[in-house]
RNA sequence: GGAUAGAUGGGUGAGCGGCUGAAACCACAUCCCUGCUAAGGAUGCGUAUGGGUAACUGUACCGAGGGUUCAAAUCCCUCUCUGUCCA
């Protein structure tokens, strides 16, 4: 969520950032008014409060003094309904403005590109050069189905379209990755975590998926739970409505878990192999932070993902998302894609964002800053997708013949 | 699924319908005293939000949501969660 103070104080600056987010200058306008309504409503409301009391406070000493209190009742009953009346008033405008504000993207930060969407991405730089293919490489679902790997129709049989089932050395091999994945993170300070795939609504909320998002979450039928779409949900709301010592930060977190989409507003992309399934394998880097030194963490959060992608041979490059392609809880994010020889482009395996107080302030997530408590900062990266990876490593690692050699790294995880 | 007990501030735990935003203890912070593997004393110490330069002060919050009342942590209802017992 926005800072409403911020944004009373200083209009024009908040409106102009957002404006690279694609948020019209006329939903904020009204964010303010309202904002200043709903201050004058509880302004009024208090106001009837305070006299409530005192008059009720009278009352209990006229009592205790024997006094006739028939003319006080009088003047407390009418205030009554006067205060019914403003509470009404308050709850109506309170509803207004947060259903207004729960719905406002977070507010880029300086350095985020000018842009529409991802062709205005940045490119940061490339790491590793891929390798030069004596033969035509194949792509992805070729391999995976010549290899007995991955078997798409059983997926399918099994729930519905953009589901897969690996075998054999494809499921070996999603294991080894996840394990090396959190292994590797581990080693870089962030401590394993394992949360439930199902979260209630107050954390999607948290986290920014709710209300905005509904669609794209899969809702279970008679409870408000839903799946998961990312560990980001469960792991940052960890913390939710608590206030840490500052002595606790950072913290830094990492954690494997299926992810559920929808892929609402997907339909015709990616159709083939398993770039964009319904359900998938992620290792996700979590921290909670201090403000001051959350950039800090996202360049190591954004450095282990690419050594992470280094160690697998795989060729990547790092890419700046412009303001038009940045997610709705994001300040920043820098997006890891990976070489797919077999497609001949770089495609998207991680992305790794700072939400700065966004969520932190929607998830009520604060630490002891001093004498007073101030929001920590809330970031989130993968690291790494992982059904993305092993597409990477087939189309990396592919023979003449169709065979895929493994990464060395990954050899200890599969004997 | 049924029965029953419970849910209070960082923790433990009091709390007659009004003087309770909440005793006490622990923890924590600052200060004082003293000095040896410690102890003692003083003060402060919930969250959010409004007003005020500030001192200070208004409002709300004792699992959540309703209700009764001039007045609710305290009474009533519903729900959620936890413990125990039964199936």
């Amino acid at each position: 969520m926005i800072d409403l103070k911020l944004l009373q104080k200083d209009f024009q600056t908040i409106s102009n950032k957002l404006s690279r987010k694609g948020v019209d200058a006329e939903l904020l306008e009204n964010l303010k008014i309202k904002n200043e309504e709903l201050k004058v409503a509880k302004a009024l409301y208090e106001t009837l409060q305070a006299a409530q009391n005192s008059m009720s406070k009278d009352f209990g000493i006229y009592k205790k003094e024997g006094k006739d209190t028939t003319e006080l009742k009088a003047k407390v009953d009418e205030n009554k309904i006067k205060i019914s009346e403003a509470l009404e008033t308050q709850r109506i405008k309170q509803e207004a403005l947060e259903s207004l504000a729960m719905s406002i993207p977070n507010i880029p930060d300086d350095d985020v590109p000018e842009g529409k969407d991802e062709n205005d991405n940045v490119e940061i730089k490339k790491v590793l050069t891929p390798r030069e293919f004596s033969f035509t490489p194949k792509e992805h679902w070729e391999l995976a189905e010549q290899n007995g790997w991955i078997d798409f129709e059983r997926g399918v049989k099994l729930a519905t379209s953009r589901f897969s089932v690996s075998f054999g050395m494809g499921a070996k091999l999603e294991r080894a990755l996840i394990n090396f994945m959190l292994n590797f993170n581990s080693k870089r300070g962030f401590d394993e975590v394992s949360v439930p795939s199902i979260v209630n609504r107050a954390a999607l909320e948290g986290t920014g998926q709710l209300p905005k998002f509904e669609d794209d979450l899969y809702k279970l039928q008679d409870q408000e739970l839903f799946l998961i779409p990312t560990a980001e949900v469960p792991v940052t709301n960890l913390y939710q409505d608590e206030i840490l010592a500052a002595n606790q930060l950072p913290i830094k977190m990492t954690a494997y878990t299926s992810c559920f989409r929808k892929e609402a507003g997907a339909a015709g992309r990616d159709t083939r192999g398993m770039i964009r399934q319904h359900q998938f394998h992620k290792v996700e880097l979590v921290s909670i932070t201090k403000p001051q030194q959350s950039d800090e963490i996202f360049d190591e959060m954004v450095q282990t993902a690419s050594d992470l992608l280094s160690a697998l041979e795989l060729p990547h490059r790092l890419v700046r998302l412009c303001g038009g392609d940045l997610g709705f809880g994001a300040a920043k994010t820098i997006d890891l894609e990976v070489w797919l020889p077999g497609q001949n482009t770089y495609r998207e395996i991680s992305s790794v964002s700072n939400t700065r107080e966004f969520q932190a302030r929607r998830a009520k997530i604060r630490f002891k800053d001093g004498d007073k408590n101030s929001f920590v900062h809330t970031l989130n990266g993968s690291s790494l997708a992982v059904g993305r990876t092993l597409v990477a490593i087939m189309e990396n690692f592919q023979n003449e013949d169709g065979s895929i050699t493994i990464p060395k790294v990954l050899t200890p995880y599969l004997s």
